[in-house]
DNA sequence: AAACTACATTATAATTATTCTAAACTGTTG
DNA sequence: CAACAGTTTAGAATAATTATAATGTAGTTT
């Protein structure tokens, strides 16, 4: 989805209903230069504390599902305690700062491409992505 | 921790009272040919109905992050539902198999060496790990 | 525009993985 | 063996996520 759109019509288009909430999460979600990285909570509290809008917790839920299955959001699993979702949805590698937490999307050329040399019989790859994590470099620092 | 091992001895090195739960997790876990990987809920079953030992739920999450402190175990996020468990601790890449949810390690050999081309300042890289997902090839299928 | 209907939202309960608690138990040391 | 610190355990607590079922609303039909 992109930004500065009439998200009332790309909803319709994609069969979901362009009600108040969904039309909301797509401003916050879509309508912003750059991609980014949330969870469920980050995303609730941004709804509420920034747009003002107090969108029950079950339906951020729905949406964000409801996107995802659509092709507009993507889950990361960086750790198991909780869910990130990555407006990104491109087959992309990440930066990921074990301090901070932080998930960084690497760019076209942070990475060579990655040769896949195996293959699985009858198996066909869906996707090979890189996770590099990161932290503070005690040696470097003066 | 190799197979065949004398468990109790190792346990004792690593500061680890060699219980009889630790010294039958050990045995489950580590005396085996290949290195694999499993949820808490997995090892527990394998404990309970392979070994015949009922090894309370709250033993084996203490146990299994014990073992991961000490380095014999390690996290691997695949999906946020619930965690994955490596008896192969180094730094190494994965086929994850979609259709059967399988986990499948790559070989030295399989994936050519990653170069990662861009640096965060102040920050040292700690791994590089590919996933590579695969799943059904319904196009090559007869 | 009222009625109708299928889809959405919501508060709340249920579920699931994981962690915490506090009492009972056990390995180690003297 | 006595003493103690570390360990196990059942069960309670927590936190993320999903299910439920009642209420609300967008889109369609009359
Ligand atoms: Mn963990
Ligand atoms: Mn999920
Ligand atoms: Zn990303
Ligand atoms: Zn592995």
């Amino acid at each position: 989805m992109a930004k500065n759109y009439n998200f009332i019509e790309k909803l319709r288009e994609l069969g979901l209903r362009p009600t108040k909430q969904r039309i909301k999460m797509c401003e916050v979600l879509f309508n912003r230069e750059k991609t980014f990285h949330f969870t469920i909570n980050d995303l609730a509290k941004m709804l509420t504390e920034k747009m003002g809008e107090k969108i029950s917790l079950a339906t951020v839920y729905n949406t964000v599902h409801a996107f995802e299955k659509k092709g507009y959001l993507k889950e990361i699993s960086i750790n198991s305690d909780k869910s990130y979702f990555d407006t990104n949805t491109s087959i992309h590698h990440h930066f990921y700062d074990e301090d901070t937490h932080e998930l960084i999307d690497c760019n076209e050329n942070d990475v060579n491409p990655v040769i896949v040399k195996k293959n699985i019989t009858g198996k066909k790859i869906n996707s090979v992505e890189v996770l590099i994590k990161v932290a503070s470099d005690y040696q470097n620092q003066k």
